[in-house]
DNA sequence: AGTGGCACAATTGTCCGACAGTCCTATTAT
DNA sequence: ATAATAGGACTGTCGGACAATTGTGCCACT
């Protein structure tokens, strides 16, 4: 079941720079906002090339645990923001072909919970953010693509309003499988944008009031209808 | 709230070679196992240096699209394993510094659909793996790693059950945070194996027996019974 | 003293060329 | 046919180089 030994890795040095870079960001030695000393200096410290030690921190730059800011030259040590982390997440999922059962399912799971952690830690910050991915969806309505996305936002500001990062986190890879399963979805359901409209509405109203049970009820029913939209769609192209 | 403008990204030569490799793989033109041309032709085709080849594919190694067998010297297209994802979205949370509760609220969410699913769907095999990770926490009883080792083992039995890619790919970080909160609350609680050996035995024997709604209600117990032994933990040490 | 501007240093992005070590392959020897 | 081997191909790493851009310190001017 499981190997005496573990595989040899080799340890190629841009890999072994890498670690040793990462090792003091994990370990707060090097603390967000410092700058990296700059590439010919890493490469001195660590004794190879600045080709090796430019791989390795290419590394780091892509798991978002390096970055720049616009317009600067130095990189700085940050940390790792959701969109980046949830894209890469997104992208394994599509390429493992889930399904749109699979998705729903996990939503089924996440939203909520996190509809109801909103409810109960919500900041009058937060309800703008809801009330404004709302907007937008009725606003954008006739715009699918748009639409799709204000259906996104909604659902992420839902995620931050929960006060829980493991949530939000967890939950940002599903918005991006959603929206292409969405775009589809949304024409060809007549009566999707009322009942998404609709279920928006009470999802807000109950977060506001914090209704905690009713909030996670909403969401249940309004992350149902999407299945239920998912199977018209099968049906009608049957 | 949201800008009319995207920042201009500037296009370095190895993010673009990046992206148009990636967008060949994302697009199924390359498909997992295709083998990668050399960098030196890729360089060639690109018309860039090897250098610049390499930051590239360095890129995508990490994002675990590409990838080699052991020993093996050229690279071939990978589909991302969620062990490499995982990694790097629990660093992620590590970094942003969650709070038990997070975690916890998280697994809430996740774990008791997972063993949902699992009592749904899982097979013959799904249920050997569970099996050997319940006993595996009896027989490391003793040796605290090894047996926080092997609830996470569980945990990622119970996840794979499911059947769900979606909800394992979404609850793997979850093990890696879990693993050091377990670790010091497990000593601390005396009863905390004897409850967790009991609680395994309960779900699997419900996840084998097809329970549905019992595998689902054990999971929360035992998942509950984590904070539990969290809160008596921050009892005693205050 | 404060501010603006400018020259210079530092840094990144990219390129070239090179070489040792390792893996693959096809040819040769048994 | 099988085993050994020699070449070729490829990766990992190195050194050096140069243009473009950013950061910095100094100087003049108000």
């Amino acid at each position: 079941m499981i190997d005496l030994f573990q595989p040899l890795d080799d340890h190629p040095a841009y890999r072994q720079v890498a670690n040793a870079i990462e090792f003091k960001i994990v370990g707060r030695t090097l603390r967000a906002g410092d700058p990296l000393p700059s590439e010919s200096d890493l490469a001195r410290q660590f004794g190879v090339n600045r080709s090796t030690v430019r791989e390795a921190i290419r590394e780091l730059e892509i798991q978002g645990l390096l970055g720049r800011a616009r317009g600067e030259k130095r990189l700085r040590v940050t940390r790792p923001q959701s969109k980046r982390i949830s894209s890469g997440v997104s992208r394994a999922l599509a390429l493992h072909d889930v399904t749109f059962l699979e998705l729903w399912e996990a939503m089924m799971a996440l939203e909520p919970a996190a509809a109801e952690h909103a409810a109960t830690r919500r900041t009058s910050a937060h309800l703008i953010l809801l009330n404004a991915a709302r907007e937008q969806f009725i606003q954008d309505s006739e715009n699918t693509p748009a639409a799709v996305q204000a259906v996104v936002n909604f659902f992420k500001a839902v995620a931050e309003a929960s006060g829980n990062q493991v949530i939000a986190l967890s939950q940002a890879p599903l918005n991006a499988l959603l929206a292409p399963a969405l775009l589809e979805l949304i024409d060809q359901v007549p009566q999707a944008r009322a009942r998404i409209q609709i279920a928006q509405q009470r999802i807000v109203s109950a977060i506001k009031l914090k209704k905690i049970q009713l909030a996670r009820t909403w969401m249940e029913k309004h992350i149902r209808d999407f299945k239920r939209g998912h199977e018209l769609v099968l049906q009608g192209n049957s």
